[in-house]
DNA sequence: TAACCGTGGAC
DNA sequence: TGTCCAAGGTT
C-alpha cells in the first residue's frame, strides 16, 4: 500500500488541527514533556492542563521535584487520579538526579529504566521531546490502526505483538516524519477518530480507512466496565482524599470511626470517606493498603502523607 | 496475564 | 442515570 500518501495526508490534516498544548509549544523541555507524559496517562488532556501549569511552576527541573517531599508531589497531584503516578513521578525525578545529573536522559532504554515508565511514555518522550524515530503505540493510536488498517472498530483488549509490528511498519523512515507521524495519528484518535462516537465527517483518511470500507462494523467483544461504587479503590481514593487537605497527622481511629461532631473540628473532607459507609475490614484493609505502596504513613500522631 | 490502581465528564 | 472512557504501569 501507498504508505507516503497517508504519511502526508495526516501531516497535512495535523497543520490545521493540532491543540496547542503546551508541551508542544516551542519553549518546552524534555521534563515539560516527562510530567505531561505521566499525567496524561489514562487522564484526559482538559484536568491535566491546569494541574501541569501548575506543578511545571512550582518545579521547574527534575532537582527542583527530587528536592521536595514526595507528599509534597502527592498534594500537588490533586484529582487527577491514580496517586501512585505522583509518587513515581518524584522517585523518577530523584533517579535523573542520581544517574543523569539531573538532566532527562534522550534514550529510550534510559527512560524506560525510570519509576512508573513503561514502554509507551518511553517512546514518546523520545520522540517527542529529543525527536527521536520510535514506535508509539498508545491507545489512540491503536484504535486509529485498527481501524484505518485492520478494519476493526477497536483494536483487541491488551496490546499485542501484531499491533506493535503493525505501528513499527507504517512509521516512516525519516526522523522528523516518524516524529510528525507519531502525534499525528494520536490526535487523529484524540479528536476525530474516537472510541464512542468518531466523526468520520472530519476524517482527512476516511477514503483510505479498511473499516469505513467493511461499512462500520460493530466491536466483535464488549469492553469490560470498570466497577467503582463500593471498591477498595473507591475507599482509598476517599481517604487519600483527606490526607491530601489534612494539615495534621489523622489519628487511625477517625479514619474507622465516624466521628460524633463532624462540626467540631473534624475537616468537611471527611464526609465523603464517611457517607461511603464502607465495613471497617474494608477501611483497614484501604488504608493499610495506601501505607505498603508508600502513598500514606504512619506517625504516633497518626496517619499523614509521606514526608 | 489479567487484575488492580482514581477521577470526573460525556452521553 | 448508569455506563463508558481517558497520551498506562506494575505485579
Amino acid at each position: 500500500m501507498d504508505t507516503a500518501e497517508l504519511h502526508h495526508s495526516l501531516s497535512d490534516w495535523f497543520d490545521g488541527a493540532a491543540r496547542d498544548l503546551p508541551w508542544r509549544l516551542p519553549g518546552r523541555t524534555p521534563w515539560g514533556v516527562l510530567v505531561s507524559e505521566f499525567m496524561l496517562q489514562q487522564t484526559p488532556v482538559s484536568r491535566v492542563l491546569p494541574v501541569w501549569t501548575e506543578w511545571m511552576k512550582r518545579w521547574p527541573t527534575p532537582p527542583d521535584l527530587a528536592a521536595a517531599p514526595a507528599g509534597d508531589a502527592l498534594r500537588h497531584w490533586g484529582r487527577l487520579g491514580y496517586p501512585r503516578r505522583a509518587l513515581r513521578l518524584h522517585a523518577a525525578a530523584t533517579a535523573v538526579v542520581v544517574r543523569h545529573e539531573g538532566e532527562v536522559p534522550d534514550r529510550y532504554d534510559e527512560l524506560l529504566a525510570l519509576p512508573g515508565v513503561g514502554t509507551y511514555t518511553a517512546a514518546a518522550v523520545a520522540a517527542f521531546a529529543f525527536g527521536r524515530r520510535e514506535t508509539v503505540v498508545d491507545t489512540n493510536i491503536r484504535r486509529v490502526h485498527a481501524r484505518l488498517i485492520g478494519g476493526d472498530a477497536l483494536p483487541a483488549p491488551s496490546l499485542t505483538a501484531a499491533e506493535t509490528r503493525r505501528a513499527t511498519e507504517l512509521l516512516p523512515e525519516d526522523e522528523a516524519a516518524s516524529v510528525r507521524w507519531n502525534v499525528a495519528v494520536m490526535e487523529l484518535g484524540a479528536l476525530v477518530c474516537t472510541a464512542r462516537t468518531p466523526a468520520c465527517a472530519q476524517c482527512p483518511v476516511l477514503d483510505r480507512c479498511a473499516w469505513v470500507a467493511a461499512g462500520r462494523p460493530a466491536p466483535t467483544y464488549v469492553p469490560k466496565g470498570q466497577p467503582w461504587a463500593g471498591t477498595d479503590r473507591q475507599v482509598r481514593g476517599a481517604i487519600m482524599h483527606v490526607l491530601r487537605h489534612s494539615e495534621h497527622p489523622i489519628p487511625r481511629h477517625l479514619v474507622h470511626e465516624r466521628p460524633v461532631d463532624l462540626a467540631h473540628g473534624i475537616s468537611a473532607e471527611f464526609q465523603k470517606l464517611y457517607t461511603l459507609n464502607a465495613p471497617f475490614e474494608q477501611l483497614e484493609r484501604a488504608l493499610n493498603g495506601l501505607l505498603a505502596d508508600g502513598l500514606a504513613e504512619e506517625t504516633v500522631q497518626g496517619v499523614r502523607l509521606p514526608g
